[in-house]
DNA sequence: TCCGCCATCTTGACACTGTCAATATATCTG
DNA sequence: CAGATATATTGACAGTGTCAAGATGGCGGA
């Protein structure tokens, strides 16, 4: 039988370094950076490696999303928990939600823009835990009716306003933090 | 002294025809299809062609991404001309938004998602057109006040929300055009 | 009309990518 | 300790963007 994390073999975890160096490379050089090939090097192990972990250079940008999400999941959390009540919970919550995707533009992409085919389980499961997540803290704050409703429309703003920072898409004489606070309390 | 469209060279029109062909690519076989010698190939020219109407490839993405751009003002320009109350034009526009992005979803991520250095004269002005369609829309709906802020808010909400749809981050429950329906009224 | 110039296109090459097959090596199991 | 198996390497292939050099053809000036 195999050990679940498969400790020590000829690397030691070389699937755990690929996510590591890919997630690297991803927040100093961009996507345009990110390459089997260049994961590999950073690994020290040959281009061919990474084939008998990831079946294909998308299964490692899957999973490369995957800590994104869990990392982003953390610190929306680490955000509503400064506040005290639910509705200002949430909206501590969209700006910790902004802050990350500013931080971190190209793992924020990869999460959301990618073409990332849910194969993974782990970014499944790392997708839906951010989404109840979301949902929780509306229902907290407004109520369970249309709840469904509430928590898409929060996340298209959030998510949308995200976007189009990172993408410099905004007015450069907008303002965003203020936009945000505005935006967040009309909520 | 130059004719500023050249018309009639060895091609006739290279030019436009590589955006055309990569437009068509981007529509029938998605981003990851959309490759110089791609465009060549439907064109009918050799790989290196593009080269002398395209310094990079980047620009030959940006100035598909213009004519996205331009497709896309006359969408909504078409969505709100079936309205006649400003505020029901605003919310006829947003409906023409989410539309296009599913209609053109690749299109779509190509004009917002790119790292498309915006270098391109043409992208530069349709990507403003497109910003004064809406904040004119804004205002002729709910007044010149804080038109800035409110433009944004509403972009943001409607980009965030066609986002999520186009890459598959809604709940598969949710019945989107009656949230799109809501989410607008509430504008 | 003819000629030269220059924009345009082709050909060929280079370094890079992801993926595959064959081979080598180390670890685990019996 | 030896065979089996998981892991890593080497080498190859097709495909990509980009560059350099050569071929081709239309345009303007004589």
């Amino acid at each position: 039988m195999k050990k679940k994390p498969p400790k020590n073999y000829h690397h030691g975890d070389l699937r755990g370094a690929l996510i590591k160096a890919g997630r690297e490379i991803l927040e100093k050089d961009g996507a345009a950076a990110l390459t089997l090939r260049a994961c590999a090097r950073k690994a020290g192990v040959s281009h061919a490696a990474p084939q008998h972990h990831f079946p294909t250079a998308a299964d490692l940008l899957a999973e490369i999303a995957a800590t994104g999400y869990e990392d982003f999941h953390q610190a929306l959390d680490d955000g509503a928990a400064k506040e005290e009540a639910a509705a200002a919970k949430l909206q501590a919550m969209g700006r910790s939600y902004v802050t990350f995707a500013k931080a971190h533009p190209a793992v924020y992409k990869l999460m959301f823009g990618a073409e990332t085919p849910p194969k993974s389980e782990h970014l499944q499961h790392a997708m839906s835990a951010a989404w109840n997540q979301l949902t929780s803290a509306v229902t907290a704050a407004y109520g369970p009716d249309e709840a469904q409703l509430r928590a898409v429309s929060t996340w298209s703003l959030v998510h949308g306003f995200a976007m189009l920072a990172i993408n410099h898409r905004l007015p450069p004489t907008l303002d965003q933090a203020r936009a945000l606070e505005t935006m967040t309390s009309r909520l």
